[in-house]
DNA sequence: ATGGTGCATTAACCTATGTTAGTGCAGATT
DNA sequence: AATCTGCACTAACATAGGTTAATGCACCAT
């Protein structure tokens, strides 16, 4: 099975992991995912308020994580393929939000005695792991920034321009753009806006000549414009030439 | 200096340590701050891309993370006594946005030394040390949910409403409200609006007998009213009601 | 006393966005 | 073929909040 599951934990260090690692880490990162699981769209994985004795990395597909209020979904982050989904929920052991798939998905679990057996014999290994939630943290800040910062049309230029990058960190992203399965409903959860304004704002972004989204693929046409009208540095997801380790 | 120091860090274990500990991380932890140093109003603490060797508790006073951009100053978290301002420079390093006092502020030091024995021998406190940074996130989720959701009434209710219940927890609120010296400009900074617009929410809480800010104290009337206002729901500050470990 | 400075406050006007109420279209189901 | 369903899209109108421009008021320094 390790053989298998080789290339996720991989993604993982793509994705998360600004550290190099010694070959007793790679291999205990490697055995760390000890069961797969397939989703169709729209599955709630895992509930707000579940309490969770193992963590959820995602290996296929995009995530989202949810919280309905008076109605209204929001949506409070995305994940891209690499990304454990409720590392937190580790220390935190209750979710604060639901896990939600969106697009067919394929996750991993870890058991949280494995997490616990790494955080007592290997402190380096417990370092990135702290790392990756704070890199949760350090977007969950910048998009902070962005939600008082930017209208819609910035905040979805904004999203896509980080999606792109992320999936660039993990191999998954093309020159032209990305895959990209979001409605313009669950695009408007995203940005904190009215699926009818999201509407509005996706024509706009279309017909300046900056982007086009639909039929589930995000086309980035004028890369400049787009990050000047999302604001986007990349600074904040700490990339390859970021090391804070080494 | 530990018994000058003792109450400070108890102050972290009121305010972020949901844990039990015993006789040796509790001394542990008394020792982790080897400074301590006072700063005026409006003074910055620490620059956005600062590269540190050592983490801040907050031990009197408030301190705001902010950036500023186009002009215009965003306060992405506040912090009370008791809170690590930069807990997670320990793994990034580098910062990603600047530590600024708001009103006089006393703060202790711990050297990343320090934070690295206790990584490398005391997993129950490592554990720990990582619980205070997730809450930090899971206050930035519940910040970017109020973001989308609220508008700016809400938005300043559920400010007020969570810097109560969190002063609560390091015992520095009253049953009438609590001494708070933002500007209303800084509260604007903080709730993603302008000072003229916050003005007139300020106003509208006040006229409408829920809560009165003025003269650096914030002073509650109705607050069934306030946490209806602002969707304030406690259960993401995961309090004492709520333990993750034990 | 006088003027400066920071903060609170107000008014008038404009724009982004929410709300309500629809239309149209493609793929799936029968 | 007919219908259903989910999604994209549009229009008309209402409102929160941004912008610009001032005023007032306390505290401080000279």
């Amino acid at each position: 099975m390790t053989s298998t599951l080789y290339p996720l934990s991989h993604r993982f260090l793509l994705g998360r992991a600004r550290h190099r690692l010694d070959d007793e880490d790679q291999r205990t990162i490697e055995e760390m995912i000890t069961d797969v699981e397939r989703f169709t769209s729209a599955h709630s994985v895992l509930e707000r308020g579940d309490v969770v004795s193992r963590s959820t990395l995602l290996i296929e597909g995009f995530i989202a994580r949810v919280i309905k209020q008076d109605g209204r979904r929001h949506i409070l982050a995305l994940h891209v393929p690499g990304d454990f989904v409720d590392l937190h929920a580790f220390a935190l052991k209750r979710l604060d939000h639901s896990i939600v798939s969106i697009g067919p998905v394929l996750v991993g679990y870890t058991p949280h005695t494995k997490l616990e057996e790494i955080l007592e014999t290997r402190p380096r290994l417990a370092r990135m792991l702290w790392f990756s939630t704070l890199l949760d943290a350090a977007m969950h800040r910048e998009w902070i920034l962005k939600l008082e910062h930017l209208s819609a049309d910035g905040r979805l230029a904004h999203l896509i321009a980080e999606i792109w990058q992320r999936l660039d960190f993990v191999g998954m992203a093309d020159p032209s753009g990305f895959s990209f399965p979001l409605t313009q409903q669950e695009l408007a959860d995203s940005c904190g806006t009215t699926a009818i304004h999201m509407n509005r704002v996706v024509r706009k972004l279309r017909e300046s000549g900056i982007a086009d989204i639909s039929r589930g693929r995000v086309t980035i046409m004028d890369t400049d414009a787009l990050i000047e009208l999302g604001g986007f540095d990349p600074a904040y997801l700490y990339g390859k030439g970021d090391l804070m380790l080494d």
